[in-house]
DNA sequence: TTGACATATTCCCATATAAGAATGTAATTT
DNA sequence: AAATTACATTCTTATATGGGAATATGTCAA
C-alpha cells in the first residue's frame, strides 16, 4: 500500500507547506485564486491544484462571482487537527516542569559548589 | 517533484493515522515495541518502519534496555503543530458565532410566524 | 557456542504524489 | 463572434511511500 492520498483528511492535506500558507492566506479573507498565486508566488495551476485537495477535504470553500471564484478556509476543518494536538498538552507541560526541575536542580548544585556553605538563604 | 518525505517534519509524520495511535499510546508510558505490536495489532517490521519515522522527527525518544526498546512520545515535538492550528482559533470562533446568529434569526422569524405580532417582549 | 527472543533492515510492488508544460473551459468584453 | 481574462484539468516524470515477506542484528540464557 503506498501513502494514503492527500485528500484522505485534514492531517494529510496539511502535511503540504505550501497548503499551511494557502490556508493561513485565506483565514482573513476570501481572496481570488490570482490573488494567491502573487501573494505566494506560485504558478498558477499548482495553485489550483492545491485548491482542489484544500476543497476536497473541506478545509476551503469557494463563491464564483462571475469569472473569479473566491476562497476562503474554512478554519471550522482545522479544528480536529488542534483537538487531537491538544490531547497531548498536559504531557508536554509535565516534561517542561520536570525540565525546569533539572535545571533548578543543577542550578543548586553549582550554586553549592561557588559558594561552599556561605550563607544558604537569599 | 514528489511529495515530501514523511521525516521532513512533524505535519508529514502525524499524516500517517497509525503513528498518531503509536503516539497516543506512547503518551501514557514508555513501552517496548513488543507492546505496541499487540496493542495495536500491527506487524512487527511495521511498527518499527514507524517508530523509524517518528524517531526521525523528533516525536519519540527511545531507550534501550537489555534486548528491549522502550519507546515514548516526546510531546513537545507535537507542540507547534498544535500552535499552528490555535492560530486558526479565532476563526472558527467568529464562525460559530456567526452561525449562531443565523440559527436565531431563524428562530426569531419562526416564532414570529407562528406567533403572528402577539407578546413580543419575554 | 548454540539457541531463543526482541527489534531493525532490506527488497519488492502498487500507488500516489507535486512540479512543469500544455491544453481545456467558462465568463466577460469588444 | 473573436479576443481576453480567470481558473481548472491533463499529461509526464522523478520520487517516496507503506505493507508483506524474508532476513539481519543485537542481547541474553543455557
Amino acid at each position: 500500500m503506498a501513502r494514503a492520498a492527500t485528500t484522505s483528511d485534514a492531517f494529510n492535506a496539511v502535511a503540504e507547506p505550501r497548503r499551511r500558507q494557502i490556508l493561513s492566506y485565506l483565514a482573513l479573507q476570501e481572496r481570488p485564486v490570482g490573488d494567491i498565486v502573487a501573494a505566494l508566488s506560485l504558478d498558477q495551476p499548482s495553485v489550483s491544484k492545491h485548491l482542489g485537495v484544500l476543497r476536497n477535504v473541506g478545509l476551503v470553500r469557494v463563491r464564483r462571482d462571475g469569472r473569479h471564484k473566491f476562497y476562503r478556509t474554512n478554519a471550522e476543518a482545522i479544528r480536529p487537527l488542534h483537538e487531537w494536538a491538544g490531547t497531548f498538552e498536559r504531557f508536554w507541560r509535565h516534561q517542561l516542569s520536570r525540565v525546569k526541575e533539572i535545571a533548578e536542580e543543577k542550578a543548586k548544585e553549582a550554586q553549592s559548589i561557588s559558594k561552599p556553605v556561605v550563607d544558604p538563604q537569599i
